[in-house]
DNA sequence: GAGCACTGC
């Protein structure tokens, strides 16, 4: 099947006027293009052309600016070379570094070789993050001359920034794209997939390139870009590479590389390994400072609490050194920078740097940052790196099922990400706080991705929900340990999401469409039926955006004293329906939050996941029910928390306040932050947290029958090891087959057989 | 008697 270039690109409105002059042909700019075999010359000429071809309106004058701004990109220059390369094959690598302009043209040069717009199909670009899907999408309908939302757009969660039928380049982040598949396991409306920053390996990359890999081979037609940085290239073109096996093992994935537009970085190493590497920063920010040319400095450290003692100190040391020097010292000023600051004060790294004195040393700009600025925000003006070596990681306990987080060396990759940020507007230079032998011989060469670091029992329910049918085997680009795979699989059945062969039940297909962790989405499909459905997804939505209370260092007993009006005693989780309702009903007061202690981002997002929650509800005729007796509805909801969370209580065992969470008998302690009044026998919480020491955290009191009655899987009490917490454990069920011998017709064991039902 | 690295659906 050849498709016609002629009629294929052309505007119906052209068809019947212009078809007789033999002049129109000429005035379409995509004449003559196959798609897939257009070639850059043709595309270059399109480009000059008076009438944009997607519209059939004049191009702007803005349109023309930009046009020569693009033309001095690197990745502009090498048209020719990806026109051949994208035609003559399915799945390309493709390397850019910082500058290449390859995020922003290398999908439109897709599209003029698609045309996708021909044949009712997209072409998708994704992105790790939200921000530069919406701005990357903003900037290419710009560049396109068309209006954001119509030819080009976006797609993100609470977003959807496209026009069915007229969208035919679509940027979205990784996560969207996964949420699509499952839906549409061939991806069918893509006729290119481009991955970008896949060298990120985020989790839903990383399971889409899985994923994208079965597609090809089912789907000729569909094309696939791999973007990444230079280091982990050969590897995507080894996992990509198509006839392997009998003697063509060595074959790759093709790679189109092109160079990169920034300034030359000098590195500098330690002599010595440092002891102490923030006292080391602080030395090595001050001695920058004093002795180099004008220019900010940017902090690498590893989290708050280390970032906001690391800008005091050099505040005092810097005013020190201004005064006793203030001929050749200028002034410092020092800014902290990390997620869950507001973003208003995050704006501050825009700031200017301080104005000297007239006709004194000139001011300096130093940023005190987490990972955040190494991929997620870039700060021009930047010449300075300074490079301890470390960030905080999560690694994940299988064994345990315990995820947390430990401040571990970089490797080498995000190391040379770190010193890149000095180069973007000129030469600068970095420090490394450690040895060049230990940057050669210690450091890995990657991060470990993501899916080797984390509990996966979300991703175990997409993967099924994708049609994935053997886990273990599937194409992983790194596979996960087994033991991950088995402790998800193992969640997932007792949860009744997957029946013992390991298939998707129909509960189990509902809960894969809540972008929910798989025990929060079965406490609220189960929800309705104990009538509470309407404040369990509230605590859900609560329990899915970053913490609510805010705990300022200088203001900790206000702000305990604001949490404790809050607190319900019987746990936690009620504590948080209650700041939420509390929140809806003071929504006129713009300071409410702030002056409860509260953080009013992490309430807005409440309000909108709930929204999306309550959609996804009735899309599935789950009913929103409440209940009018207060201390019913507060036992219902422990009881619908127990549906999905069986698996995380602990028993108190002794005096001292150590509880045993239940099967995995690890040593834990109620956190701090709880706000139970009283040390309760069982209970049942949200997170094992692993600081100083284990902690409980998000923690409310249950009584040990609904253990039985809404888990009698898990609680099979011959799967329990010998102690005191299964002493326990026997005496309930003791007292339980008492009652029931009793009373034949036990109300709780009737709704226990309609649960396994659902 | 503590603390949330960073994303994403």
């Amino acid at each position: 099947m050849v498709d016609n270039p002629y009629l294929a690109h052309r505007h119906p409105s052209e068809r019947s006027a212009g078809s007789s002059k033999p002049m129109a042909a000429e005035k379409e700019p995509l004449f003559g293009f196959v798609p897939r075999l257009v070639k850059g010359d043709q595309v270059r000429s399109a480009l000059e052309h008076e009438l944009n071809p997607f519209t059939k309106q004049p191009h702007s004058a803005q349109y023309k600016k930009i046009l020569e701004q693009r033309k001095k990109l690197p990745v502009y220059g090498q048209m020719d070379d990806f026109f051949k390369i994208f035609s003559e094959n399915q799945i390309i690598v493709m390397v850019g570094e910082t500058g290449s302009g390859k995020t922003t043209q290398i999908p439109q040069f897709v599209a003029y070789s698609d045309l996708p717009h021909t044949k009712g199909k997209m072409v998708a670009c994704t992105q790790p993050r939200r921000v530069a899907a919406m701005s990357v999408a903003k900037r290419v309908a710009d560049e396109m001359d068309v209006q954001l939302g119509r030819q080009v757009g976006y797609s993100i969660r609470f977003e959807d920034m496209t026009e069915p039928g007229t969208t035919f380049l679509k940027y979205m982040t990784d996560g969207m794209l996964l949420r699509e598949a499952m839906n549409d396991n061939q991806l069918s409306r893509y006729s290119t997939i481009i991955l970008d920053e896949a060298h990120e390996r985020t989790l839903a990359t990383d399971i889409l390139m899985g994923l994208l890999k079965k597609i090809a081979q089912e789907r000729p037609d569909l094309k696939i870009i791999i973007m990444s940085a230079t280091l982990d290239a050969l590897k995507f073109q080894k996992y990509f590479a198509l006839n392997r096996g009998k003697g063509k093992d060595k074959d790759t994935a093709p790679l189109f590389k092109v160079p990169g537009r920034t300034h030359p970085v000098e590195v500098f190493y330690t002599q010595e390994p440092e002891p102490d590497y923030v006292e080391a920063a602080i030395r090595t920010v001050l001695m920058i400072h004093r002795a180099e040319d004008p220019g900010d400095i940017l902090l690498f450290l590893t989290g708050e609490e280390e970032i906001e003692d690391a800008c005091r100190k050099i505040k005092i040391e810097a005013d020190d050194l201004v005064n006793s020097d203030p001929d050749s010292v200028g002034p410092l000023i020092c800014i902290p920078l990390y997620s869950s600051l507001p973003p208003q004060q995050q704006q501050r790294i825009f700031d200017p740097p301080p104005a000297g004195r007239p006709g004194g040393p000139p001011g300096r700009k130093v940023v005190v940052s987490t990972n955040i600025a190494e991929t997620s925000l870039t700060i021009d003006g930047i010449v300075y790196v300074v490079d301890p070596g470390f960030s905080k990681q999560k690694v994940y306990n299988p064994r345990i099922r315990v995820e947390s987080l430990l401040v571990s060396p970089i490797s080498k990759a995000s190391a040379q990400q770190r010193a890149g940020r000095a180069g973007r507007t000129r030469p600068g230079k970095c420090f490394r706080l450690y040895t060049e032998k230990d940057f050669m011989g210690e450091l890995e060469e990657q991060t470990y991705p993501e899916i080797l670091r984390c509990n996966l029992a979300n991703t175990v329910l997409e993967l099924v929900k994708l049609g994935i049918k053997d886990l273990v085997r599937f194409d992983y680009v790194d596979a996960p340990a087994p033991e991950t795979l088995m402790r998800a699989l193992e969640l997932l059945n007792y949860l009744a999401a997957l029946d013992d062969e390991g298939n998707l039940t129909p509960l189990g297909g509902i809960m894969a469409e809540f972008p929910l962790d798989p025990q929060l989405a079965k406490m609220l499909i189960v929800s309705p039926e104990l009538k509470v459905s309407n404040e369990v997804l509230t605590i859900t939505a609560m329990l899915s955006v970053p913490n609510v209370w805010l705990r300022p260092n200088n203001q900790r007993q206000q702000a305990d004293a604001a949490k404790a009006m809050f607190t319900v005693p019987d746990g936690d989780h009620l504590t948080l329906l209650n700041v939420f309702n509390q929140y809806m009903q003071n929504k006129y007061d713009k300071n409410w939050a702030w002056n409860h202690y509260l953080s009013a981002r992490a309430l807005q997002q409440a309000e909108n996941v709930r929204e999306q929650l309550k959609r996804n509800m009735e899309r599935y005729e789950l009913d929103l029910l409440s209940m009018a007796d207060e201390k019913k509805m507060y036992l219902n909801i422990r009881q619908a928390l127990v549906c999905g969370f069986f698996m995380q209580v602990a028993h108190k065992e002794g005096e001292k306040g150590s509880y045993l969470t239940i099967k995995d008998n690890q040593v834990v302690a109620l956190h701090p932050s709880c706000g139970l009044d009283t040390q309760p026998e069982w209970v049942l919480f949200n997170e094992f947290v692993l600081t100083t020491r284990p902690y409980i955290r998000t923690v409310t009191e249950i009584r040990p029958d609904w253990l039985f009655e809404y888990a009698a899987n898990y609680y099979d009490l011959n799967t329990f090891q010998d102690g005191e917490t299964k002493r326990a454990l026997v005496r309930v069920a003791n007292k339980r087959a008492g009652k029931a011998t009793g009373r034949v017709d036990e109300p709780s064991s009737k709704r226990a057989t309609k649960k396994q039902r659902t």
